[in-house]
DNA sequence: TGAAATATATACAATTATTAACAGGTTTTT
DNA sequence: AAAAACCTGTTAATAATTGTATATATTTCA
């Protein structure tokens, strides 16, 4: 190309390129627009001012995010392994164009992860962390649920939260659980979450409970139901065998994950 | 791999490792990246200064709390300070223990900011960006419309948004503009938003209408409505005095900010 | 506890990216 | 048509990043 643009021409080129993700070095697009890195210098700076990019030394990246920060103290890395197994095996039951419901938690979040490449699939969260995942991919929509942000938290509870879930009906929904009973009682750390993830269960055809092993015979503060009501348990062998034996008595299936 | 990356993209790079859970050693980094170990440890360590992971002896963990990016490309143009100015004047309209609607919008984004340390309010919005920046205010509780989430534009829109809208009935809204024509007609650039804003207008009970002077005379894709349903338009000094006497046959009240 | 092994930090040099300053050219304004 | 404003390219100066060698910490194991 020995083309000549404009300014301009070339500055939304530039903004197009970042947009887009490429990764840009500057010599390269001096060759490729046929103008001296000098002037993608200047180019790029005023993109900068605009607020449309951002500039790093060697590179370029896309402007400005804005974020949220969320506490999560209380997550072990140690069981992140076991999440994605997890999440790997929650994955094998879903399939394009189904409607699905994403619980707030960080097992769910590494299933959203996984999801982000999926075609044809809306997925509903009162998550905000589950919402940022997966906000970028093509193949998905995602609706969020409305209401409070919890602060310090990735999420949205309240009755405005259990109104707009009573607006959809879904294939499937996956939630999580920060306790299960051997009993098969299912506990949240949060009463305002309980109270989500039992309305979600009432507008799902099918309820999966994704939870790593560690918190199988942990009781917690809020309980939201019991496993009968849900299709099955996701969790990892690590699970301790008496307590397998004892959530069997609940006729529920339950599903084990390799690590 | 022989390629080469900036600092940016390798950090972005070990953050992901790290959220995953891999356990890494620094000097099969250097040799994955291509880099010395030296740039390794710096490039930790500034993860570390920014919060996003902790670092022991000999390892990485991720840190205890989890940022979530939206993709939000705010211009911050030369009419910064004409929004500033805006949001001031709207904010003399608030009072503690009011609610409020704040569209989704760099104008009403500005006024965000000026809410921060406000006490005792109630913000309703559509606007994940709003919602980001009034998060940690403690003295105001934020309620998030749900809705379908606009690829490339952190704000929420459709039925669902719209139906939550009518679960509330607030004291006042204040709403941006992407174009307001001299006979007072208002306009968005997304017909999306323009439903959204409509019905914002019914659920409050004064409406302010925030828009610098740069969008007065220019009409914009979808038209929400006009100047007569609300009750003042806020805008700054820069309006063309020809404008200005044509919005004023609307009778509506327009309120002009000093920059 | 103390020494070896390993991991991390410091200091400086080399490399590379970015900016500043100036000059020539083009377009716009008066 | 002259003056002003603007854009671009060249060269030189400045600043940021990275690697190497070296020093210091931290852990482990005897």
């Amino acid at each position: 190309m020995i083309t000549k643009y404009t300014a301009e021409q070339r500055q939304k080129y530039l903004a197009e390129l970042v947009r887009q993700g490429k990764s840009l070095a500057v010599s390269q697009l001096a060759k490729t627009l046929n103008v001296s890195e000098m002037t993608i210098h200047r180019d790029l700076n005023k993109l900068q001012e605009q607020g449309h990019i951002e500039r790093t030394y060697g590179g370029v990246m896309p402007a400005e995010k804005m974020e949220f920060e969320f506490d999560f103290s209380k997550r072990r890395s140690a069981n992140q392994k076991a999440k994605k197994a997890i999440a790997c095996q929650a994955l094998k039951f879903i399939r394009p164009g189904q409607r699905l419901i994403l619980d707030t938690g960080t097992t769910t979040l590494e299933l959203a992860y996984l999801l982000k490449d999926f075609e044809n699939l809306t997925v509903i969260t009162p998550s905000l962390a589950v919402a940022s995942v997966l906000q970028f991919s093509p193949g998905i929509q995602t609706v969020l649920l409305g209401g409070i942000i919890r602060k310090g938290s990735p999420d949205l509870t309240g009755v405005v939260t259990e109104k707009v879930l009573d607006m959809f009906m879904v294939d499937i929904a996956f939630q999580g659980a920060d306790g299960i009973a051997l009993n098969g009682e299912l506990f949240n750390s949060d009463m305002r979450i309980a109270k989500v993830d039992q309305k979600m269960r009432r507008r799902a055809r099918q309820t999966y409970v994704l939870c790593d092993s560690s918190k199988i015979g942990k009781i917690d503060f809020a309980s939201n139901g019991s496993l009968i009501e849900v299709s099955a348990l996701i969790t990892d062998n690590k699970i301790d065998s008496g307590h397998f034996e004892s959530l069997k008595k609940t006729n529920t299936q339950i599903i084990i994950s390799e690590i």
